[in-house]
RNA sequence: GGGCUCGUAGCUCAGUUGGUUAGAGCGCACGCCUGAUAAGCGUGAGGUCGGAAGUUCGACUCUUCCCGGGCCCA
C-alpha cells in the first residue's frame, strides 16, 4: 500500500480533537481562573442570580487569625466549600461568610514577645492597636490562602470578632444572659504568677523540672469519727485506749496550700488499710491505701517489722463523711462546713497515700470537688503571694513560697510529720517572671448552666440536653459525644485577665458592689458598637453608658470603676450565630455548622449555650464533624516528630484541585491519613478523570446539541447502555451528595470514569466514533451519549474540581454548555447539578446488560489466552465462538446480536451456537478474514468493494462518501 | 485514668437485618496496542477482615477482654 493511499484513509478518520489538554499544568493554569473570577466577581453574581431561591446557611465557624494555613484548615475549608457549591449547584442561595477569631491570648502573647522590654511601659491601648494590626494581617493572609484553593466567598467582607459591629452583638447576647440572671462572680482558682501580680493562661505556663517538698502528713481524726473507724473494723478497739493516734494520711508537694486545707479525698473504689507503727516515741494507727503501703513505709524509714496491718480491707466509699482536725488550724475560718473525707475519683495510687488533701481555693480539682461538697473556695493568700490575715498567726503576711520550714517544722513539733523528702517533678513557671506559678483563687464571672431561666423551668444544661436530640449529628455519634460533654460540664468561666479581648461590661461602685444589668450592658453594646472596645479604655463611664441612662440605686457617676477582665474568646465565638446571621438577615438555627471533631466541647457547645440563654433555641440545624490528618502509619502530626505535612507545599506543588480531590477521597469522618506521597498519588486519580473529560470532549468538537442529538429511543444499544449508567451514576452521586458523602461521591465518579468509561464505552466506541461517516446517524447517536455523560461529569465535578470543571467548561464552549441563561456559560459554578432523565429506566435493563458483560469478560479472558501464546496481537484479530449451555441464554445473545457482541468485545466476528455442556464455553481463533486498511477490523466484507478492495464495506462506504 | 471514636489487600474505599470460596479501583508484575500516545487495553499476584476468647449450625458483621491509633478531658 502506498503512503498516499494511508495518508487518505488516516485523514478520513475522524481522530478525537480537543483544546482540552491531556497535561493539567494545574500550577499555573489555577491561578489565571482565579484572577478572573475576582475580576469577574464571580461569588458577588452567583449571590444574586440566586437571591430569590431558598436559602441554605452554611455558618463557618471562625479559625484564629495566627499563622498560615495548615491541613486542617485545607479539609475544613474544602468541605465547606464543597458542600456550599453543591447545594449552590442545586439550586439553593448559599452564601459563604466566612470569619475570623480575632482576640485572644495566643495574638496577645506574640505581639507582647514581639515588643519585649517595651512593652511594660506601654498602654493598654498601644498593647491592643498591636494586636489589631497582627491580627488584621493574618486575616488578609489566610483569606487569600483561602481563595487560593478556589474557595468562593465574600472575602471582601468576612467577620472578625474585633469589629465594633459584631462586639456589639455579642454584648447584646450577654446582655440576655445578664437579664435572665445567669451570669455570677465567683472565687475559682487560677494560675497566678507573684512576680507579675497576675493571672496565667496555660499558653502561658513553661513548665520546667524543679525539686519539690514532698512529706506526708498525719492529720488525727475526730473522736466521733474515731468510733466510726472501730464499728468498720478498721481499727481495733484496744488502739483507741491505749492513746494511739488514729490518723489520716496525706502526702503533698506544697506544704503551703496546707493552711487552705478544706478536706481529704479519697478513690471510692480503692481499698485501704490502717496500718499501727510508732513513731518518734508515739504510737500511731493510719489509713492508707492498701497498695500504697510499702512506698508509704519506706518513705517513713519503716521496717517490715516496724509496722502491722489491720486485718480488714475497706473501700473509700466507706470512708466518706469521717472527720479529722486540721493539724494545725484550730478553727474553720470558713462559713461552710469542712474537714471531713470526701469523694473523688482522680484520687489514684500512682503516688501518695490514696488519700489527698483538698484545698479547694488552690487547685482545680479540689475546687471541683469542693463544689460538690459545698465547701467554701478559701484562698488566704494575696495578689503579692503572702498569707492574709485569717491563717494562724505564724503564717500571716509570709510568702506562700518561703513558708516550706515554718509548716515542716510547726508539724513536726506537733508530731504529725511523717516523712520530709525532696521530689523533682515538672512544674508550671511564669513565661516572663520565670518564677513558679501558684494556684489561687480571685473573683471570676461565670454563666451558669444549672440556673433555672425564668419562666422555662428549666436550666442550661436541661435545655441544651434537650434540644441535643433535635440537631442532626453527622456522624450520628457527634451526639453522644457532646450529651456527656454537657452532662460533666461546670459552669462556664468567662473572664479573662488580659488586655486584647472584648471588656466584660462591669462598673464595681465604692463598696465593691458591681453594675451589671440587661440595661447597662446594651447601653454600653450600643456605645461598643459605634466605637469598638477600645473606648472602654479611653472613655468615661457615662460616656460609656450614655448621657440618658439611669443609675440603680446605689451607684453614683463619681463613683463608678470599670472592671478590667475581658471575656473568654469562646464566648465571642459562640455569638457568631447572633452576631453574623444578625448582619447577614440570616433565619435562625441555620441549617450547618462544619467543624473538626474537637470543637464538640469546643464552638459547638459554646454556640449552644449562649443561643439557648438568648433565644432559647439551638443556633444550628445540623453539624457535621470530621476527623484529622494522620501521617502514614496513622499518628498525630506534628512538627517535633518530623511527619507534618506543609499545605502550602503541598498547594504549589500540585495545584489545589489534586488537594481538593484529596480531601474528597477520603472518608473525613475518620483520621485521615496523609503525607506528600499520598497527596501524590490523587494525581494518577485526578489524570484518569481529566482524560476522560478529554476524550469524551474530542469526540463531540463536531456536535451540535440543538441539531445532532439523537433520541434515547433511537439510539445505538451500547449507547443507551452508557446512558443508563449515567442516570445510575447521578442518581448515587447526588444522593451521596445530599449524605455530605463525598469520599463516595468520589469513588463512584472515578470507577465511572476508570470501568464504565475508559475501559469498556470509549474503548468499544473507538471503531464507530472514528470510521463511521461523520454525520452518521450511528456516530450521532454514540455522540449524543458523550454528550451527555461529559455535560453531567463535568456538572458533577464542579464542587470538587472547582478549576478542572471550570476548564472543561470553557472549553466545550457556549455551543456545549448554553442552557438558555448566559451566566451558566459563563461559568460551571451558576449551572445546576445534573437531574436522573426519568425517561430512562436504568433499573429495568440491568439484569440483560450484567450478563452481557460477564459474556463479554469471558471473552476477554479466552483471548488472553490466544494473545500470551501469540496467536493474536490485537483483539480485532480474533474470531470468537460462543457456545451457550442453555437455550434462554442463546436466545437472549441472539437477540442482543452477534455483530453487537463483536463490537462490544473489539473482534473480528462472533458466533453463537448451541452446545456446550453443562456452562456456557467460550473459544477463539485467529480470524480468517483480511484486515481492513482503514479501519484494522478483520472483518469479512473486506474487499467486497471492487473500488478499494483493501477495505471492508463500510469503510468503502464512507471513503466513496468523502470523495464526493 | 475517663468519655467518644477508629483499626478489611501496599494505598483509597465497598461489604445490606450475621449465611455459600471477603469485593472494587489504584499501585505493582507481566503482556498487548501505537489512530486518546508523558495516553489506551488485557491478565495476574496480593487481605482470613488489629489480636484472643465467647455466643451461634454459621461472624468481617453480636458480646467480653487485650493491642495499637485519634479527638476531648483529667
Amino acid at each position: 500500500m502506498s503512503e498516499e493511499r494511508k495518508n487518505i484513509y488516516k485523514d478520513s478518520i475522524n481522530l478525537p480533537k480537543t483544546d482540552f489538554a491531556m497535561k493539567a499544568d494545574l500550577v499555573s493554569r489555577e491561578p489565571v481562573m482565579r484572577k478572573k473570577w475576582a475580576k469577574d466577581e464571580i461569588y458577588g453574581k452567583i449571590r444574586k442570580a440566586r437571591q430569590n431561591a431558598p436559602l441554605y446557611i452554611l455558618h463557618d465557624g471562625p479559625p484564629y487569625a495566627n499563622g498560615d494555613i495548615h491541613m486542617g484548615h485545607v479539609i475544613n475549608k474544602v468541605l465547606k466549600d464543597i458542600v456550599v457549591k453543591y447545594k449552590t449547584m442545586q439550586g439553593f442561595d448559599a452564601p459563604y461568610i466566612p470569619g475570623w477569631d480575632c482576640h485572644g491570648l495566643p495574638i496577645e502573647a506574640k505581639v507582647m514577645t514581639e515588643l519585649g522590654d517595651s512593652a511594660p511601659s506601654m498602654s493598654k491601648t498601644e498593647i491592643r492597636q498591636r494586636c489589631k494590626k497582627y491580627a488584621s494581617n493574618f486575616v488578609k493572609i489566610q483569606g487569600k490562602q483561602f481563595q487560593n484553593l478556589g474557595i468562593f466567598g465574600d472575602f471582601e467582607n468576612p467577620y472578625l470578632t474585633l469589629k465594633p459591629q459584631y462586639e456589639a452583638g455579642i454584648l447584646e447576647v450577654f446582655a440576655e444572659l445578664v437579664g435572665k440572671g445567669l451570669v455570677y462572680k465567683q472565687l475559682r482558682p487560677i494560675h497566678w504568677s507573684i512576680g507579675c501580680e497576675t493571672a496565667l493562661a496555660e499558653a502561658e505556663l513553661e513548665y520546667k523540672d524543679i525539686p519539690s517538698p514532698s512529706i506526708h502528713v498525719n492529720f488525727p481524726v475526730a473522736k466521733d469519727s474515731i468510733e466510726k473507724l472501730v464499728q468498720l473494723g478498721l481499727v481495733e478497739r484496744q488502739a483507741t485506749s491505749d492513746g494511739a493516734r488514729i490518723c489520716f494520711m496525706i502526702w503533698t508537694t506544697t506544704p503551703w496550700t496546707l493552711a487552705a486545707n478544706l478536706a481529704v479525698a479519697v478513690n471510692p473504689a480503692l481499698e485501704y488499710v490502717a496500718v499501727s507503727y510508732k513513731h518518734n516515741g508515739e504510737n500511731f494507727v493510719s489509713i492508707v491505701a492498701k497498695e500504697r503501703l510499702t512506698a508509704i513505709a519506706a518513705a517513713g524509714k519503716l521496717q517490715e517489722s516496724d509496722y502491722k496491718v489491720s486485718g480488714r480491707t475497706i473501700t473509700g466509699s466507706e470512708l466518706e463523711g469521717l472527720r479529722y482536725r486540721h493539724p494545725f488550724v484550730d478553727k474553720n475560718p470558713t462559713e461552710k462546713d469542712a474537714y471531713k473525707v470526701i469523694l473523688a475519683n482522680y484520687v489514684t495510687t500512682e503516688d501518695g497515700t490514696g488519700l489527698v488533701h483538698i484545698a479547694p481555693g488552690h487547685g482545680i480539682e479540689d475546687y471541683m470537688s469542693g463544689q460538690k461538697y459545698g465547701l467554701a473556695v478559701y484562698s488566704p493568700v494575696n495578689d503579692k503571694g503572702c498569707y492574709d490575715s485569717t491563717v494562724p498567726d505564724w503564717l500571716i503576711g509570709k510568702n506562700v513560697l518561703e513558708v516550706e520550714d515554718p509548716v515542716n517544722n510547726k508539724l513536726a513539733e506537733l508530731g504529725l510529720l511523717f516523712s520530709k523528702g525532696t521530689l523533682t517533678h515538672s512544674y508550671p513557671h511564669c513565661w516572663r517572671s520565670k518564677g513558679p506559678v501558684i494556684f489561687r483563687a480571685t473573683e471570676q464571672w461565670f454563666i451558669s448552666v444549672d440556673r433555672e431561666l425564668p419562666g422555662t423551668g428549666k436550666s442550661l444544661r436541661n435545655m441544651a440536653l434537650e434540644s441535643v436530640k433535635s440537631v442532626k449529628w453527622i456522624p450520628g455519634w457527634g451526639q453522644k459525644r457532646i450529651e456527656g460533654m454537657l452532662e460533666s460540664r461546670p459552669d462556664w468561666c468567662i473572664s479573662r485577665q488580659r488586655s486584647w479581648g472584648l471588656p466584660i461590661p462591669v462598673f464595681v461602685n465604692s463598696d465593691g458592689k458591681s453594675l451589671l444589668t440587661k440595661e447597662s450592658v446594651l447601653a454600653i453594646s450600643k456605645h461598643i458598637g459605634q466605637k469598638g472596645s477600645d473606648c472602654w479604655f479611653t472613655d468615661s463611664p457615662q460616656e460609656i453608658l450614655g448621657k440618658d441612662f439611669v443609675l440603680p440605686a446605689g451607684f453614683s457617676w463619681d463613683n463608678l470603676k470599670k472592671e478590667e477582665n475581658i471575656f473568654d474568646v469562646w464566648f465571642e465565638s459562640g455569638c457568631s450565630w447572633y452576631s453574623v446571621a444578625k448582619n447577614a438577615g440570616w433565619p435562625v438555627p441555620v441549617d450547618l455548622y462544619l467543624e473538626g471533631s474537637d470543637q464538640h466541647r469546643g464552638w459547638f457547645q459554646l454556640s449552644m449555650l449562649p443561643a439557648l440563654g438568648a433565644i432559647e433555641k439551638p443556633p444550628f440545624k445540623a453539624v457535621l464533624t470530621h476527623g484529622f490528618t494522620v501521617d502514614e502509619k496513622g499518628v498525630k502530626q506534628s512538627k517535633s516528630l518530623g511527619n507534618y505535612v506543609n499545605a502550602q507545599d503541598e498547594i504549589s506543588k500540585y495545584g489545589a484541585d489534586i488537594l481538593r480531590l484529596w480531601v474528597a477521597s477520603v472518608n473525613y469522618q475518620e483520621d485521615m491519613r496523609c503525607n506528600d506521597e499520598l497527596i501524590g498519588r490523587t494525581q494518577d486519580s485526578y489524570r484518569k478523570i481529566r482524560n476522560t473529560l478529554r476524550y469524551l470532549m474530542g469526540n463531540i468538537t463536531d456536535y451540535d446539541p440543538q441539531k445532532d442529538a439523537v433520541e434515547y429511543g433511537q439510539m445505538h444499544e451500547i449507547d443507551k447502555w452508557a446512558m443508563q449508567q449515567l442516570q445510575k451514576l447521578i442518581a448515587e452521586v447526588t444522593a451521596n451528595y445530599d449524605e455530605f458523602a463525598f469520599h463516595r461521591v468520589f469513588s463512584l465518579i472515578f470507577n465511572f470514569c476508570t470501568i464504565e468509561m475508559s475501559s469498556i464505552y470509549m474503548d468499544v466506541m473507538k471503531d464507530r466514533m472514528y470510521c463511521d461517516a461523520a454525520k452518521s446517524l450511528s456516530r450521532r447517536s454514540g455522540q449524543t451519549a458523550m454528550y451527555k455523560i461529559l455535560d453531567a461529569l463535568v456538572r458533577m465535578l464542579a464542587p470538587i474540581l472547582v478549576h478542572t470543571a471550570e476548564e472543561a467548561w470553557a472549553v466545550m464552549g457556549s455551543s456545549l454548555v448554553a442552557r438558555g441563561s448566559s451566566l451558566e456559560t459563563e461559568s460551571v459554578h451558576f449551572a445546576r447539578m445534573p437531574a436522573v432523565d426519568n425517561s430512562i429506566d436504568w433499573k429495568k435493563d440491568a439484569a440483560k446488560w450484567e450478563k452481557i458483560m460477564q459474556v463479554r469478560n469471558d471473552c476477554l479472558l479466552i483471548l488472553e489466552g490466544l494473545r500470551q501464546n501469540k496467536e493474536i496481537t490485537s483483539n480485532q484479530q480474533a474470531s470468537v465462538t460462543i457456545e451457550c449451555a442453555n437455550e434462554e441464554e442463546l436466545k437472549e445473545l441472539e437477540k442482543f446480536g452477534a455483530e453487537k457482541m463483536a463490537a462490544l468485545c473489539i473482534v473480528s466476528e462472533v458466533k453463537f451456537i448451541a452446545g456446550g455442556k453443562d456452562k456456557r464455553v467460550v473459544t477463539a481463533q485467529k480470524s480468517s478474514h483480511q484486515k481492513c486498511q482503514r479501519c484494522w477490523n478483520y472483518w469479512p466484507t473486506v474487499g467486497h468493494s471492487e473500488k478499494y478492495p483493501d477495505l471492508c464495506s463500510r469503510c468503502a462506504e464512507v471513503v466513496t462518501e468523502i470523495k464526493n
